[in-house]
DNA sequence: TCTGGGGTCCTAGGACCC
DNA sequence: TCTGGGGTCCTAGGACCC
């Protein structure tokens, strides 16, 4: 028993157009100005939009959107390569910010989902130690910062709280973020959308319905377009309606696991608690959509050996053999297929890997132009597992 | 308007074993 | 013989997210 005012609420941190601002970070002279992120940087190229700052947004550009369409529906916006070294650094120093924040003085559990976004719960065992009157963290010396002892003042309300974690933010990175407030993760991450640019919304059991009920079900986390046409399918078109559907019947109409799932979502439910476990990945892949298409074979087999030995880098620094080797093929125009296989035994060898993923291409059609390749990696798991 | 690259997880059928 | 049932692994494909 906690009695802690904070207890139960989760709150989802999202950066604001985070690839845009922090290229208009590093060149102030881009400020108001539309910018596109993408690819190599030329809308003359085969490559989509990563992130797009509010200007060009208002253009019609957004994320996903080929470059050549971008180009054509903002002119005059400012066309930059992806940096991903740039990007990994300003979330590094995000999250760091996040982690040190603190609520009525106490610290708070931070769940990184993303370059630009995290969740922030408060952990059960230091509430317990703060609500109780009695606080778990030792002394932290004489005045080495703001307040980081028992709560004395009125409590910090979410929304509060929220401003002060926004004000962090920006005062440690000079990026701007939004803010969602609820009482378990699905609704947080939800709630964020509502508070954005540069806001907060509360979303809870309290205001679910009335906030999402009409919606469409693709308005969930974890419903895209395809499960929102087969649940209009089932006569299932909103949120509210997901909430009162029958789980014996979507799990027989869309599988055991999922159905049952998204009426869950569809009653904002989600148990899950915020988890700063930091996250181990299961598989590296690189992959390249060819400027050109790929018409002769032998540079298909070059490119897919070149590709695997750049995964085979990502998984020695992630520093366990992989177990599995897959490889994805694109033709022309666009149709995509895959073809896997379970080592024999478990290798970073490079020049193994390279064989393996070249063998693949003998299980796939060769008699179509090559648009895309990937090779993909799976690892061992780690020792005791994930 | 011709559709990136990095991932995760679920499903379903067949193989194989007991 | 004409046929059970469960469990697990392998593989291909699909959906989703950032």
């Amino acid at each position: 028993m906690t009695g802690d005012p904070r207890a139960g609420w989760v709150l989802h941190v999202d950066l604001d157009q985070f690839i845009a601002a922090v290229e208009v970070l590093r060149r102030p002279e881009l400020a108001g100005r539309p910018v596109v992120v993408g690819g190599r940087g030329d809308p003359t190229e085969r490559g989509v939009v990563s992130t797009a700052s509010y200007e060009a947004r208002a253009h019609g550009v957004g994320s996903g959107m080929p470059l050549r369409v971008a180009a054509r529906k903002c002119p005059d916006a400012v066309f930059l390569p992806v940096d991903k070294a740039e990007y990994d650094a300003a979330s590094a120093e995000v999250m760091a910010t996040l982690r040190a924040v603190t609520w009525d003085g106490a610290p708070v559990v931070v769940e990184v989902l993303g370059w630009d976004e995290a969740f922030l719960g408060i952990d059960p065992a230091a509430a317990e130690g703060v609500g109780g009157g009695t606080p778990t963290s030792p002394a932290t010396g004489p005045a080495t910062g703001p307040a980081t002892g028992p709560v004395t003042g009125p409590a910090t309300s979410p929304e509060q709280f929220a401003a002060e974690v926004r004000a962090a933010v920006l005062e440690a990175t000079g990026l701007h973020c939004s803010v969602g407030i609820g009482d378990n993760r699905l609704r947080a991450k939800i709630a964020t959308d509502f508070g954005k640019p540069r806001g907060t919304f509360r979303l809870t059991a309290e205001n679910w319905s009335a906030v999402m009920g009409d919606r469409p079900t693709d308005a969930l986390w974890g419903i895209g377009s395809r499960t929102a046409k087969r649940l209009a399918a089932l006569g299932i078109e909103t949120v509210d309606q997901l909430a009162a559907a029958d789980a014996d019947h979507l799990a027989r109409e869309l599988g055991p696991t999922m159905g049952p799932w998204y009426v869950r979502l569809g009653r904002g439910v989600d148990t899950r608690r915020v988890d700063p476990t930091p996250y181990v990945p299961r598989a590296h892949g690189r992959e390249e959509t060819f400027q050109a298409d790929l018409e002769d074979w032998a540079e298909v087999e070059a490119a897919v050996r070149r590709l695997a030995r750049a995964a085979t880098v990502d998984i020695d620094a992630a520093g366990r053999p992989a177990a599995r080797v897959g490889i994805k093929v694109r033709y022309r125009p666009f149709f995509t297929t895959s073809r896997s296989r379970t080592l024999p035994a478990p290798t970073n060898d490079p020049d193994v890997l390279g064989d393996a993923a070249a063998g693949l291409l003998d299980r796939v059609e060769r008699d179509r132009p090559v648009r895309l390749l990937g090779v993909r990696l799976e690892m061992v798991p780690p020792p005791g597992g994930y």
